[in-house]
DNA sequence: CTTGACCTTTCCGCAGCGTCAATTCCTACT
DNA sequence: AGTAGGAATTGACGCTGCGGAAAGGTCAAG
């Protein structure tokens, strides 16, 4: 007692083609198949059809259904516990996909210019100010415009070219797979800092040095808007700087 | 001024593939092309790939972006927010789809079946009973078992076709697109109640009907449960007819 | 015998690039 | 000038899970 293919399709909630795809990636066969080639699946078939579709709704991919249902040493709840694991990771890609596109958005909205003007620039100046006045509450650029109308070009580019410089590595050393702590990814922390500390009106302590909570914050920031983060190559670069900054206040003593 | 492929590749934090693959789909031309064919790429450019990579960042789709970037009277706010509530419908399908596995992944450690054994079934006993009493704490199929047992074989079969029709039924109406308050669905809801009203040991009120109730939690039950789920096409169709339940109970006095 | 429904195989398409492969180009060193 | 080596180029295939179209067999009914 078998069914043919359309039959077996309307019955499972699924079509033909995709039971046809199924064979040709090995993972049911037609219980038999007539000497016209036409395909027919018996109730085993069906069960295996049924279990097949189930998983995939899951979201399991073709292969982990083929060994979960093929191998009988298989313990088929550790591989939806490992499932599991990869769709609460793409949920969390995801919140902070939605995060990201609602910082831009709302920016958007205020008015503000959502991307890079100045190239190699990294440092765009008046949103820059802005950002961390209103997130951070923080005063600096108190006179950063005015700081930045008064140097020279070649002052402005000298500044601009030690971002693209400070990106690039950034990028380089996030994409290279060291972790934070590496002594290269240290050495940019250092170098970012004291680019950072070229402008004056950020907030320091007695000693002149930057505050740790502007670092952090800015650190912060660098994740969280993706007007910041592309200068780092997007999310994972920035949470690579922002870890890689947090590093290096702990070990220079906070 | 301009610069050859990798460096900006680099300075951008992206590959030359990337580059070539924006070319190939018109979204980003290089500034110059040598007379040797090599791509280079001017400070307009780098800006236009700033973003580029900004908006891809935000997982938008290259035409998107396109759109956004080419056409003078795109608003890139409004655009985003749509973007957004895709990434919300993407949130919530994965969140359920999260839930599904977990209560398959524990129903599977508690030593239970994941999967349907009988074929046209669709109404596995021994689970079904379990799931209503624990979830839902009614106490149907009290004597379920013993009532199943003594059906003969060919009122076993009429049971469980009846059972395969209405699946078959409730994928097509769900798949074929129409409301669940259409004809066709309803009278597959009253179908559904009566096939379910055959079992003796199931909540009744005074009269001798289903308690709205229990259809209720099974509707709920079928949405959330992938095994049961599987029997009507998967999540969609058990949402279907949930609602098509649903509305067939108030249809008819709740 | 023809129609029409259903079946077959085969191949292109999709999104966004990664990854060869074969070839040419530029720079630097001898 | 020759040559090695790194960098660039253009194809073209691969991946995921099928959808869909083309071109053609099969089968029951009229």
């Amino acid at each position: 007692m078998d069914y043919p293919i359309t039959t077996v399709a309307r019955l499972a909630g699924t079509t033909s083609r995709t039971l046809r795809h199924y064979a040709d990636v090995g993972l049911l066969e037609p219980s038999r198949v007539g000497a016209n080639g036409y395909r027919f699946y018996d109730a085993m078939a069906l069960v295996r059809l049924q279990r097949i579709l189930l998983l995939r709704s899951l979201g399991l991919p073709i292969p982990a259904i083929r060994a979960l249902l093929d191998d009988d040493a298989a313990a088929p709840a550790a591989a939806l516990r490992a499932h599991l694991d990869h769709l609460r990771g793409e949920q969390q890609r995801l919140d902070r996909q939605i995060t990201a596109v609602l910082t831009t958005v709302e920016a958007l909205e205020r008015g503000e210019e959502p991307m890079p003007e100045k190239m190699f620039d990294g440092f765009d100046h008046a949103r820059y100010r802005e950002e961390v006045e209103e997130r951070w509450g923080i005063d600096a650029y108190a006179h950063g415009d005015a700081w930045w109308r008064g140097r020279s070009d070649a002052e402005k580019d000298a500044f601009g070219r030690e971002a693209a410089e400070l990106g690039a590595g950034w990028i380089d050393a996030a994409t290279r797979g060291v972790p934070p702590t590496d002594g290269g990814a240290q050495e940019l922390a250092g170098r970012h800092v004291a680019w950072l500390s070229s402008v004056p009106g950020v907030p320091r302590d007695e000693d002149g040095e930057l505050l740790p909570e502007y670092v952090r914050g800015l650190g912060a920031m660098y994740v969280q808007d993706p007007r910041f983060a592309v200068n780092y190559g997007g999310l994972g670069g920035a949470e690579f700087v922002r870890a890689a900054l947090e590093a290096w206040l702990s070990r220079s003593g906070r």
